[in-house]
DNA sequence: CATAGTCCCTCCAGTCACTGGAAGGTCAAG
DNA sequence: CTTGACCTTCCAGTGACTGGAGGGACTATG
């Protein structure tokens, strides 16, 4: 397989599937045109990345989880572990995100949008680090 | 004051602080020795931008704040469109982060967490795209 | 006056996971 | 033989910093 129809069954752009070469997700073997030709294995891998990739995972996870998959003695708890830091990382992220949003919904509600200058939201941006303690 | 006070009273490291005026967020005056000499001005406008930094607003997004803060003439609508299209996008990252927890959630649950090797987890990765349709 | 320690300076490189583009080689069809 | 779609490599840019090298400036002490 060329690397267009890897990039269509897998669902990747053909730049990002060189990258993950580059990086060693992948080793493609080469057509004697210097042509990259796919193995089915390959194009598994390349799935399973993109996977692991819309679940959040990071590079180094993949290769982590790709060792893990490729290891026939592993033992499940450390795929699980790897699982769970970063369910642990994308809660963090999540009680982030929703306090900005708390935040910024609250500043917008408060804002009349019009054609004025005063805003709630800018005067929130301007206070003082010190704003209302003493 | 120096880059110093101004990191400890604005909470940024200086590093940051030297960024932002290489990006012209604040342009403080310089001594004869060449050291940076910040105003209270500057110094407000850098607590500005931490502020609104933690509050997930893009460089860009501060860039164009601080510009409207600085505009008295400035209506409180375009501040209002700027933080609810930031808002929006904290959304729309919730909404994708909410469903990488679940998935992640319910295959961390499934998974037994021990010395073998089968995981669904890893079974849910390798998956092929057509995971069932046929 | 020398020295030590703390501050400050600039510049370069790296992070993460791609993405865009330039410049050029290869292949199948007409 | 040309066109167009494909493929190749390499370089640079993204966002928002961060780390480190290599060196100058200031303050306090002996």
């Amino acid at each position: 397989m060329n690397i267009g129809d890897v990039a269509e069954r897998a669902d990747l752009p053909a730049k990002t599937i060189r990258y993950y070469e580059d990086i060693g997700l992948v080793t493609p073997a080469r057509d004697p045109n210097g042509y990259r030709n796919f193995t089915e294995t390959d194009l598994h891998r390349l799935t399973f990345v993109a996977r692991a990739r819309t679940l959040g995972f990071t590079i180094e996870d993949c290769r982590t989880l790709l060792a893990l998959y490729d290891d026939v003695g592993r033992a499940s708890a450390d795929v699980k572990r790897v699982a769970q830091d970063h369910l642990d990382r994308i809660e963090e992220k999540i009680a982030q995100l929703h306090a900005m949003r708390e935040t910024l919904s609250d500043l917008i509600h408060a804002c009349q949008g019009d054609h004025r200058p005063d805003c709630p939201i800018l005067s929130d941006l301007a206070r003082t680090a010190y704003g209302g303690n003493d």
